[in-house]
DNA sequence: AACAAATAGTTACCTTAGGTAACTAATATT
DNA sequence: AATATTAGTTACCTAAGGTAACTATTTGTT
């Protein structure tokens, strides 16, 4: 499968921009948006958890975290354990989450309108699989 | 296909990153090697050509074309059209391509292993038609 | 209990990849 | 000939991320 990484990577670019170019309604960019999907779909998290789900390094979280607080969309309270924070959507949050989500969704929807049912499908349980074979072979790092 | 585009993006980090430790080994990125690839496979070429392919802008494809010159794998000679300057592969260049497209063609083949001949085929399908249709959408900027 | 090791988060600073505005030189258009 | 357009460049800016080094708290180990 010659070239799928190129075709993969050709779709980046447009494909981010456009998201940055909805979000942007919304103040928001898609690695601000990120933080607050993360937050919605895993409830109350702290900032490893977010930092482990992206393999994102915990000061550009702590950063875009801080952000979102200053947008009062996230809110911050002191965990148990008192090194801690949990981060929380706020109700504004949820607000902006629904309003972006929905037009996300509809960017998906207008964008696969002629690819057939089979079709997404195969693409979308394929793009997790690549992923995790890439992480597998991945010692690169972490040895 | 809600979470569609959530999954596209959660490949990427991973994948760019390899490519990057991988294209590191012949002193390249990403960003170097899609110059490159775009002068192998669409023979002697201007910036314009490669900055529209790509649509990324001028001064990033000029700061790329100078980078691969001092590395001695693009030379750059004067178009018939004096403005023009035509960009082309050196002998060390066909060399690095050959070597660097063997490697990621490997890595495609490694990360495809599991993934049916016909999943693989429908996602490599899927992939430019979305970029496509989004690239259709885009009125956003152009107008 | 006391102390060493690990963990959560932060700060300051760096890097990569890209963009914008404004320019020069050359070619096209009127 | 005069004007507009195009190819490429320069200087400067931005977004998104990373690394190193730090503080404040747990957790483990003796």
């Amino acid at each position: 499968m010659q070239g799928f990484f190129q075709r993969f990577l050709m779709l980046y670019r447009p494909l981010i921009s456009k998201l940055n170019e909805l979000l942007d309604d919304y103040d928001l960019s898609y690695s601000l948006w990120q933080v607050i999907f993360y937050v919605k779909n895993n409830g109350p998290s702290t900032l490893v958890d977010i930092s482990g789900h992206y393999n994102i390094e915990k000061p550009t979280i702590t950063r875009n975290v801080q952000r979102l607080q200053e947008k009062l969309l996230l809110e911050v309270v002191p965990g148990k354990d008192k090194r801690e924070k949990i981060i929380k959507l706020t109700s504004r949050g949820e607000e902006i989450y629904k309003a972006c989500r929905e037009k996300i969704t509809e960017l998906e929807y207008k964008v696969m309108m002629d690819i057939t049912k089979e079709e997404q499908t195969a693409a979308f349980d394929v793009l997790p699989k690549i992923r995790k074979n890439l992480i597998n072979i991945e010692g690169g790092k972490h040895e």
